[in-house]
Order: C-alpha cells, then sequence, then structure tokens
DNA sequence: GCGGTCGATGAAATTACTTTTCAAGCGTGA
DNA sequence: TCACGCTTGAAAAGTAATTTCATCGACCGC
C-alpha cells in the first residue's frame, strides 16, 4: 500500500508537489525547456490527447512518441509522478475532468429533433429536479397531520383519475401490504357511491395535479360532509379542491413542453408525496407494519422461478 | 474517437458496451445480487472510495477488501472491465468527476425513528440518484431499437405485474395519447391468451423488476415464440426473462432496507425507462402523435371546474 | 582535427504488477 | 452423508513498468 518513495533522481526542478490534476498542461509548457528533445515530444503528445495516452502502455505510449519506455518513464518523473503508471491515472482524470467540463448541464426544453442520448439525460435531469422542488416545498407539518390520520384510519379511500388513478393505486398497494384498509378509485360514480359510507375515522385522499378535476373534488366533498378525514394531493393547493380538504399536500409543477406533457413531472411529484405518506405511516404503525411486510414478500416468493441467488 | 485495437481479437465477452466512466454506482447496485460475497465486498469498496481504490494496486485492493487478487480481477471482469488494470483508470477518472461534480451524496437508510423531515429528504434524494444511476446505466442502443419497434408496431401489449403493473398502465396511457394501440395486462391468463394473438410486427413487453416473475415472463414467452418483438424492462438483464426478450432496458437497483421496499426505486427507474420509450416514440411519430396530443388535452377541458386558469 | 567527456537514448535485464490456473474449501441439494 | 458445483485464494504464468547499462553523438579543449 506504501508508495514507492525510490530515491528522487536528479530531480533539480521545483516540482516538490504532489502530482498535479489538471495542472497538467501547465506543467508540460513550464517544464518543456529543460527537456530534452524525446521527452519533448512525449510530454507534447500526453498534453494534447490525455484520453487517448491514458488508454496506452508505456510501451504504446513510447511507440506513438518514436521513443523508448524509459523515455516516457524519465518523463513522467520529471512531470512530477513517481513513475509512469501515476502519471497515466492522472491522465485518465484529466480526461474525465475534460469530458465533463466540456458537457453542459441539460436545461433545454426536450426537442423533436433530439438524440435519444439528450432524451434520456434531459429527463432524468428534470425529474431529478422535480424532486428536489417537491421535497422542498413539502409542508412537513400537513404531511404529519395527514400520516396520523391515515396511521389511525379505520378505513382509506382513494380517488384519481387518469395517471393520478395509478399513484393512487400505488399508495394503496403499499398500504394494503402493511395492514391497511384502502381502496383506490378510478370510477368516479362509484367513488362518490362509496364516499357516502365514509365517516369519522375514515380518510379520504384525492390526487390531481390540476385541483380542478371535479371527478375528483366531488367525492372528496362527499367524504369531508360525512365527518371523514380528507387530504389533497395537488399542485394547485388554492385550487377548487382545497375547500373540502382537511390537509393539503403540494406537488410541484414543472413546466411542461409540447412532447413532455405535465403529467410526467406531477406524476413525479406525486409519488414521492405518496413514499412519504407511506414510510411515515409505517413508521407509526411499525409493530405490525414490519412483519406485513416480510409476510407480503414471503407470499410473493413461489412466483418466481426459482433460481441460483445468494443474498 | 480512437480507440485501442489490441483487445479487439480476444473479445470473449458477450458484452460490446464500453466501459462507463461514470455509471459505475449503478453498474454495481445492479450487478450486485449476482455477485459472490467476496466480489460484492470489491464492488462495494470500489464504488465507496473511488479515489482511494484507484491510487491501489490490485494487491492493495485485495488486502484492504480482505480477497485476493483473483477476486478482484473477476469483480473488474464482472463490472465491465477487461482487467483491473481498466477499472483503476476508470476509478481514477471516476474519483476527477466526482471531485470536480463536488456533491458528495451522503445516503443513510431510513430508520424507523428519523422524522419526517429526514424521510422527505432522503426519499427525495435515493430517488434521485436511483435516476441518475438508470440515466447512466441506460443502453441508449437497446432504448433506440426499442423505440423504432413500437414507433411502427401494429399493436402493443404490457406485461406487469403489482407496482411494475402500474408502470405498465402509465406507458399505456401516454402511448394510447399518441394514437398507438395499447393495452396493458395485469391478468396472467388473459395476458397469456392474449399474446397467443401476437405476431410480427407487435411489440410485447415484459416489466419485471426481479426479471423472474413467471407470470410475466410467460405471456413474454408466448408473443416471442409467436414473432412479435419483445421488450423487457427490468432490473435483471441476466435473468431468466432474458431469453425472450429482443431488447432488454435494464433498470438501476437501490439497495432497500425494510422500510423502504425495493419496489419504490425500481418503480422510480422503470418510469423514467417508460418516459424515455415514450418520448422517443413521440419524435418519431411527430407528425401523429403532436395533434393527438393536443387533442387529447382538449378532450380533457371539460372535466375541470371552469375557473379562472393562469398557465 | 582529434580525442575525451558527458548527456541523451534505447535495448535488455530486472522488478513490480496483473492475470490465469488450479486445487482446496464450503454450502447445497439429493 | 455424499457428491456436486460454485467460490475462493495461493501460487504460477504472463505482462507491463522500471532500472541498468552500453551506445551514440555532440560539444569542447587540446
Amino acid at each position: 500500500m506504501k508508495e514507492t518513495f525510490k530515491d528522487v533522481p536528479v530531480e533539480t526542478r521545483p516540482a516538490p508537489a504532489p502530482p498535479a490534476p489538471a495542472a497538467l498542461a501547465a506543467k508540460v509548457r513550464t517544464l518543456a525547456p529543460t527537456m530534452t528533445r524525446s521527452m519533448q515530444r512525449v510530454a507534447e503528445t500526453v498534453a494534447s490527447d490525455p484520453a487517448g495516452c491514458a488508454a496506452l502502455t508505456v510501451t504504446g505510449l513510447a511507440e506513438r512518441t518514436g521513443t523508448s519506455e524509459a523515455t516516457v518513464v524519465r518523463t513522467s518523473r520529471l512531470l512530477g509522478y513517481p513513475g509512469y503508471r501515476d502519471l497515466r491515472l492522472a491522465l485518465a482524470a484529466l480526461a474525465a475532468q475534460q469530458a465533463a467540463g466540456g458537457a453542459p448541464a441539460v436545461t433545454a426544453d426536450i426537442a423533436v429533433d433530439d438524440s435519444l442520448v439528450d432524451v434520456v439525460a434531459k429527463l432524468a435531469q428534470e425529474e431529478q429536479q422535480c424532486l428536489a422542488d417537491t421535497a422542498a416545498a413539502l409542508d412537513v407539518t400537513q404531511l404529519e397531520a395527514a400520516v396520523a390520520a391515515l396511521a389511525g384510519a379505520r378505513r382509506i379511500d382513494v380517488y384519481g383519475i387518469g395517471a393520478s388513478n395509478l399513484v393512487g393505486q400505488d399508495l394503496v398497494q403499499k398500504l394494503l401490504r402493511i395492514g391497511l384498509i384502502a381502496h383506490a378509485h378510478a370510477d368516479p360514480h362509484l367513488a362518490v357511491t362509496n364516499a357516502v359510507q365514509m365517516r369519522t375515522g375514515d380518510v379520504a385522499i384525492a390526487i390531481t395535479h390540476s385541483g380542478r378535476t371535479t371527478d375528483v373534488i366531488e367525492p372528496l366533498r362527499v367524504a369531508f360532509d360525512h365527518g371523514a378525514t380528507t387530504i389533497a394531493i395537488t399542485g394547485r393547493p388554492d385550487g377548487d379542491i382545497a375547500s373540502y380538504a382537511d390537509h393539503i399536500l403540494t406537488t410541484s409543477t414543472a413546466r411542461e413542453s409540447e412532447l413532455r406533457p405535465a403529467a410526467m413531472s406531477s406524476r413525479t411529484s406525486q409519488l414521492l408525496v405518496v413514499d412519504c405518506l407511506f414510510i411515515g405511516v409505517a413508521q407509526r404503525t411499525y409493530e405490525t407494519a414490519a412483519p406485513a411486510l416480510s409476510a407480503s414478500y414471503e407470499a410473493l416468493a413461489h412466483r418466481h422461478s426459482p433460481r441460483n441467488n445468494q443474498r
């Protein structure tokens, strides 16, 4: 593990510094005059194409520069490294830095003629931003209240339409896993019909990005009127839905473009909120949640083909 | 753009993928389950301290991880590098990138007694990481092929169970919006029944995190046998499902804790992949997709309560 | 101009590191 | 319990890096 501190050769240069990472080009220029011709060739090659040289062995680089291995090693020493091996590592690092610096953050909208590589990068970037925004904007007090209500709920109904319905189903799947009684409703009529049954001690959750989806507001209102605790997960805390929600969890809204419907970012945001709700509830009902979680995991085991899988 | 040709003749690896620079952490997590214990130790060490490991020789790293040189080399291979030497270079590059990027990203597991503030922060952080990992590890070539298949598909069937089913539904909702014919199947029997109808020109997509969910593999196999183009979205590209998939899109795997089932990160990852697929398809069918998108938006307008709505 | 000295240089020897091989160990399922 | 197969590290084999050393050529004094 110790580094080789072999006799520092003739090294009269002022290079007591640890091997430089990015200052390599500068060092080459500084030291060039003191170098012999062959060494200059090596140094120059290395400085002009770090990435390419990093892929080469001593022999390879010697060949490419038309010199010998010994010369390459000597040059490495002169540049401040213990040997070529270390110069090579520094070269790889430098190349990575250059590559990273060269690729500026992608913030532009996704365009029709973007390459798939760009699409992947931009989508990931935007969804990450969306998560960060959501986390920052989430009102923990409201979340706390919502979690408390859920943890003690006799029955939980979730209303959502379209993409929001999927989020609702996700939440319901999770809640069921920890032994709570939850239902997701997609059909507005059935949702209202069921909402009539809700009463104090029950919890109704409405998920709507716009905060104005009547098909979702209506059942929440009914549940609210019947005394259930109501929670709204929406991007518009000032929307119509606010009137009937005891607790409001705000999701973030990213700008949407033609190709990127708002559904995408709202979904990401909603899912984070839903996950937070779930974890919060699981924490508060840990005594029953933990065994329920492992039980549901066990129950699924036979659904997988048996394979060698040590873990 | 110049590559070293020296390793071309060897090529015993079925992995034409060039060793990834930044996707290393993601790769470690994705492949961790398939690794043996000692290899996991090595992979973990390497992923958690690239800079430190880059300074070590095989022997040094073997010592540090309490394993042997052979194991280190084996791990390097598994991660997609020709040998340790190249892994080391990648490590140096990664360290440089990290140093430049700055963000160290501390991620502790979510604990039972974490406050909700912590829960929100940790969840957001983990899901962001998951997105970044997925984007880094996604094989764009495979994605390209999958998009091409979808864009020209006569009919698209999506198979998924549980949380993966929701992802499938999300994809289907989006595809329907741009005028494609898509169905999501949750019932395994119906899925197989429908899969029998598939033929050349149709596309079947299976979504399973484990890659071993028989209820999902079976319909994909049937569709595959009937000549449909098959796509697998899975966290285990080496799973059973690979045999019946023309194109494999790999999702990333975050470590799961008791409170945070794998379903959470796999869902995030799957959704990103699905979004990429969708955008890709929308780009390629822009002529028809754009009007379809605005049409579906218009159609929903009356479902919202009329309100002053600036946007 | 000639011989000597000295630095530069690469070939070859040496050493350090990497990779491969192989047999022992260990868990698993019959 | 045994046999099988996978995991694993020790050591052999191989490869790359470093050092040594002899050669070469240039410069300089004689």
